[in-house]
DNA sequence: TCATATACCGTATAAATATACGGTATAACA
DNA sequence: TGTTATACCGTATATTTATACGGTATATGA
């Protein structure tokens, strides 16, 4: 009884990926028909072991409850799906339709968002905010309606595109500012539209 | 049957956090638990308005086959489970126990890993690669095994302590190099071990 | 050689579960 | 006023489902 058999292995990936892949874990009936076993006794022989382990997790007589009981499930948060959207229309509020590219899925710890927030993704274009080491390509996670704070980043509607800006109060007036020397633009916050509030950056490998 | 009804909407959040949190979805019984039905019909009714409207999806005649239906859903990819370590071991490869401090659950088409690979996180401490705009606070994902490309962000274990370096080639000799001009150091990789490839970055809001 | 663990089979069965039928009450609406 | 939709109740019932009992076969180490 020390690690586990090629069996074991198989029958824990099949219940993990059914429980990830359609959201709930497969029947012992299910997982006799994926295997080709014609006895559920089989199945429960090879739970049984597994739950020994403490690999595998289930309520008893209750249907569909095994749960993959892996080292980091236990540390393992709430995910957010978070749309990535090409551009933010100006029409946000209410109306916000699947206009989405992709869904980029965290847990809401790592990025530091609060669950049922109004967040959503944009790919970076351009390098205007490279002074705040946010690069062309990656993607920032921002949230819509949170106030900003002296030098947060946000995301703001200028001629009907999104533009990243650093926001700041000089005097009690908002300003927006870009961070490259290159484009040492500057525009009063208060007669655009902040759509949101960047709370966080995630950059792959080009 | 135009919007839905704070009852349908509470039973859909309802479906969903326990589809989130505890890997499966309710049954009609825990359902009517949950709100205080008497009568199973009455979960029957909420589920086949909300089915109605698209909102819910379930298979006929099958045990806790709720599923949250969300625009996001279709574009939803699969979530893995990356360690964040708070400095990698010696002995990473094979005895590498759960030792870590927490856990980053993101989707694998966002960071571009491949699923099954050996992938984990760690936390920048320090502005030694700030010339790659990588900060301290900064959560850099890395893959273990990977052959690092000219220019690659690395893991290097120097000094019994993960630090990271850049990566290059220079007359067919492997060298590490650190980002900032404060730390001009540069060091043989072949005398070091690299224990992964940055593959990608994580940033969040102080 | 005996004990033990894994890996299967076939048959039952009690409990869990989805779902149908037939009701009542209430608000919105035309 | 009648119609329609929502929101509940109570009682069944056919399936699904987990799980128990009693087997066989094959390794593997003591």
């Amino acid at each position: 009884m020390k690690g586990l058999t090629d069996r074991q292995r198989a029958i824990l990936e099949f219940i993990g990926r059914r429980q990830r892949q359609e959201g709930g874990a497969p029947s012992f009936r299910e997982i006799a028909e994926q295997f080709g076993f014609r006895s559920l006794t089989t199945v429960a022989d090879h739970l049984r072991l597994l739950r020994r382990k403490g690999l595998l997790a289930a309520a008893p007589g209750r249907a569909r409850s095994l749960r993959v009981v892996s080292p980091l499930q236990s540390l393992r948060r709430e995910v957010a799906d978070i749309p990535l959207l090409g551009s933010v229309p100006a029409g946000f509020a209410e109306d916000r339709r699947q206009e989405a590219l992709g869904c980029v899925s965290v847990d809401v710890e790592t990025l530091g968002i609060r669950p049922g927030a109004r967040t959503f993704a944009l790919e970076v274009r351009g390098d205007s905010m490279i002074g705040r080491h946010i690069l062309s390509g990656d993607v920032v996670v921002l949230e819509h309606g949170l106030t900003p704070r002296n030098g947060d980043v946000v995301a703001a509607l200028i001629d009907n595109e999104s533009t990243l800006k650093t926001f700041f109060m000089e005097r009690g007036k908002p300003w927006l500012r870009a961070e490259n020397p290159r484009y040492p633009k500057m525009m009063p916050a208060s007669e655009l539209v902040i759509q949101g509030v960047m709370v966080a950056l995630i950059r792959k490998r080009k």
